[in-house]
DNA sequence: CACCACAAATAATGATTGATTATAGAATTC
DNA sequence: GAATTCTATAATCAATCATTATTTGTGGTG
């Protein structure tokens, strides 16, 4: 029914299969199984796609509100909180662990005391892969390049600074361009990290060969090896959150040839998410735009517009420390 | 979703997995499936069942009118009917086909011309099977004393009434007891025929035994020989219609010990019921009733009341030869 | 207290549904 | 007329759901 709302919507199988996260055969299938078993043709099909029938209006007008209600049903469920129980495993990457893990935990442990969290570390492909297999129940990654199999939702984009001690030696120049980071002595995740997929490509796009002196795909080992050393790195910002309130290091947004990396949540297809996992997603996506916005006010140059002067206005960011 | 409401309603999971057309371990799996992945209790389990919890209560009132809409949606998109199309293959007992078919056939092509229709005819036990194997989509029966694994849908009664040839040497009384076919010879259809055991059971109640000098399964040839002879016979009354509306036979209906055949339409529990079967059940249905209507008209004594006054005003109903 | 009766839950198996890949057919477009 | 684009069909494979058989838990009864 969904499937036939969307292709209503779309009048393209393939692409409404696609929004659907199933093969195009999948929803010919079904449609036509449909129409079977209403007795009545529901679509006139063309080359340039498929167009409703008055049958096929009919239906929806009268299927719509059913899914609609439906939707209500489950988001009024899911508000029905007090007791939202059940057993919940996520997935992130290590910059988001990192960065909303402490006080996330915390908030849906004393929320939903019922539910039980289980939280893990690891890099977008194995997340992709415990979730496909059923391991995890959604995970938060960076967006890969190739296709997933999985459903995606997109949850932030987030830009990729340099960073270095703060009062390294060589002073990055006001108008930073990605290709000035061949000065300097790099320190970055290895090839096994999303971070560092993204950055390549960028890289590669410009013509740029990365050649770090230190991989490391531990962000607070990296962080502190930073803070530390005359070493520099491009990370994006909630990686850096922590040292950068510390005041240990400062980051350097791009001017152009800006890198941006996106995060998104992905689950199973074909599996629905339980409220309960519904629910600590929520719990973490809120954190981590937090901690992004946090972070973004510690970077320089600072924004543009009302953001800036927000930003000065409190030299001490007190910070959230929940765990 | 079904199944949650039918189980609200009912507070007992067999009995409502009963109603259902599935079995109790089925619909406990089902519920605390929905109850996980809604992450609260919906029921609160005792012994003399399973009571509502408030998380339930508020799920009953969000999906309440999903199912009613989604129940009027269907009936909608069925009403829509000068297109209905698709092929539907029933199964009908001797008995009903031959009242039905000549003008029930008829009036499908007529209103439905783009419904292929395919009717067959065939004892009780077999149609069933036929139903399961997924070969008819439907089909009209005797209720079985046994439990079939279909979905069954009670139809109409019908008396069962003695028959004989209209100048039958020995008359039968005014006050028709089921045990005075014994007087008669007569002629019945094997024990393969649901009917034959209907009487077969009806007469071992009351201590009779029936020894039919002749059986017979096809029923046109079974009137002929209660017409031309003077063997007699017991049938319920839209078998004999034809050759009584030709005045050929006469019908007596039992003082008591009356017998009732009850006539069903069955289905795959799981299959759902393409509007254009629905359609098809729709005709058949309003036909038989016409055909038992008229039939009764014939038979003796005339029933007492409305009914009676009315027959009398005609001797010589007009019946539809739509054939 | 053992025993039975009844209701629901669990486990193992089996059938049906639905998704997937691969491929074919029809209609445009270049 | 080859390439492209869209939908439909066929065969295979996985997951869901239902079934039978069995177990657990609770209350009534001899």
């Amino acid at each position: 029914m969904q499937y036939f709302l969307c292709l209503a919507e779309e009048k393209n199988v393939t692409r409404a299969a696609r929004q659907l996260n199933i093969v195009q055969p999948a929803l010919s299938m079904q449609i036509s199984k449909l129409e079977a078993e209403l007795g009545q043709k529901l679509f006139d099909r063309s080359v340039q796609g498929m167009t409703l029938t008055s049958a096929g209006e009919a239906l929806v007008r009268l299927t719509a509100p059913i899914v609609r209600d439906a939707e209500y049903a489950r988001q009024e469920m899911a508000q029905l909180g007090g007791r939202i129980s059940g057993r919940v495993s996520v997935g992130l990457i290590t910059s988001v662990a990192q960065s909303t893990m402490a006080s996330s935990s915390a908030t849906v442990a004393s929320r939903y005391p019922e539910i039980a969290l289980s939280a893990c570390e690891g890099y977008t492909e194995t997340l992709v892969d415990w979730v496909n297999t059923g391991q995890l129940d959604f995970a938060l990654i960076n967006v890969p390049r190739r296709k997933t199999p999985l459903a995606a939702h997109h949850v932030m984009d987030e830009e990729m600074v340099f960073a270095c001690r703060k009062d390294c030696p060589i002073k990055p120049p006001a108008k930073l361009r990605f290709d000035h980071i061949a000065n300097f002595d790099l320190v970055l995740p290895s090839k096994r990290h999303g971070l560092r997929l993204i950055l390549d490509e960028h890289a590669a796009a410009l013509g740029i060969d990365l050649r770090p002196r230190l991989e490391l795909d531990t962000l607070p080992a990296l962080c502190d090896v930073i803070a530390t050393t005359d070493f520099a790195t491009v990370l994006p910002t909630i990686a850096l959150r922590q040292s950068l309130a510390s005041g240990t290091i400062r980051a350097h947004r791009f001017d152009e040839q800006r890198v941006v990396r996106s995060i998104a949540w992905v689950h199973h297809p074909r599996r629905t998410v339980s409220v309960a996992a519904k629910a600590v997603l929520d719990v973490i996506t809120h954190d981590l735009a937090q901690a992004a916005a946090t972070a973004k006010e510690f970077v320089e140059p600072a924004l543009r517009g009302a953001n800036s002067s927000y930003r000065k206005a409190r030299k001490t960011p007190r910070r959230k420390t929940r765990s």
